[in-house]
DNA sequence: TATGAGATCAACT
DNA sequence: GTTGATCTCATAC
C-alpha cells in the first residue's frame, strides 16, 4: 500500500504564482486536522498589498527566510492567518491559504470554532486558522514536518482565479485562486 | 442579500 | 492616531 505523495520544500521552491494554483486541491492537516485546500491567494514583495513589501520587520521575518516554512499573522487583532512562503530566501513571496473542505477532525473544529455547518468552519483565513488550532505559536515550522502534513493532490482540477479579498492596494492583480464550484470558498468568483 | 459596528494589535505616519 | 491579507452579530431591505 503506497503512501500518498507528501508536499516537500522543493514544491514551494518555485514561483508563488505557480505554487498558488498548485495547491488548489491538495489536502492540508495540522496536528491530523484539517482538509483539502479550495482558496489561496499569492503575495509577493514587488506589489505593495503583501506584508513583506515594506521590508523585513519582526513580523514578517518568516517571509524573508528559506521556502516551505509557514508564515503565521495576527490580522485585525483578533484572527490568525496562515501563510506558505514560496520561491527563495529573501524573494519574501508566500501564499495566503483562504479556505478548507473540512475533511478530518470534524469534531475538534466544531470544539474550536463552536457548533455551526460544516460550510463556515473553513471558509475564510481566520476561521480556517481557528479551527486547526493554528496560532502565532506555529510561525516558522516547517511545513514537510508535524504538526503539518501537506500532501499532493491526486489529479489536476478546474481553477478559478480572480481578484484577492479585503485589500485596497494592488487590489486589481488577479492572484486569488479557488476549486471552482466548491461551496467552501470564502466567497464566490465572479 | 446587504450594509454597519465592534473586537483588538502590530506596523507605520 | 490610523490602517488593515477578518469575522460575527445586528439591523435593514
Amino acid at each position: 500500500m503506497a503512501e500518498p505523495p507528501a508536499l516537500h520544500q522543493n514544491f514551494f521552491a518555485r514561483s508563488v504564482h505557480r505554487v498558488a494554483p498548485d495547491l488548489i486541491g491538495a489536502m492540508l492537516l495540522f496536528n491530523g486536522v484539517g482538509g483539502r485546500i479550495v482558496e489561496v491567494e499569492a503575495y509577493h514583495h514587488t506589489e505593495p498589498a503583501a506584508h513583506s513589501f515594506g521590508g523585513e520587520t519582526p513580523r514578517n521575518a518568516v517571509m524573508f527566510g528559506p521556502p516551505g516554512y509557514a508564515y503565521v499573522y495576527r490580522s485585525y487583532g483578533i484572527h490568525w492567518c496562515l501563510n506558505f512562503v514560496c520561491e527563495r530566501e529573501g524573494s519574501a513571496s508566500a501564499v495566503l491559504i483562504r479556505a478548507l473542505e473540512p475533511i478530518e477532525g470534524l469534531a475538534s473544529m466544531r470544539r474550536r470554532r463552536g457548533l455551526m455547518s460544516e460550510r463556515l468552519l473553513c471558509s475564510g483565513p481566520g476561521r480556517l486558522c481557528q479551527a486547526l488550532g493554528v496560532t502565532v505559536a506555529h510561525n516558522g515550522l516547517a511545513l514537510d514536518r508535524t504538526p503539518f502534513a501537506l500532501i499532493a493532490r491526486d489529479r489536476k482540477p478546474e481553477i478559478a482565479v480572480g481578484v484577492r479579498i479585503g485589500i485596497t492596494k494592488a487590489a486589481e492583480l488577479p492572484w486569488r485562486y479557488g476549486l471552482k464550484g466548491s461551496r467552501f470558498l470564502s466567497k464566490p468568483f465572479r
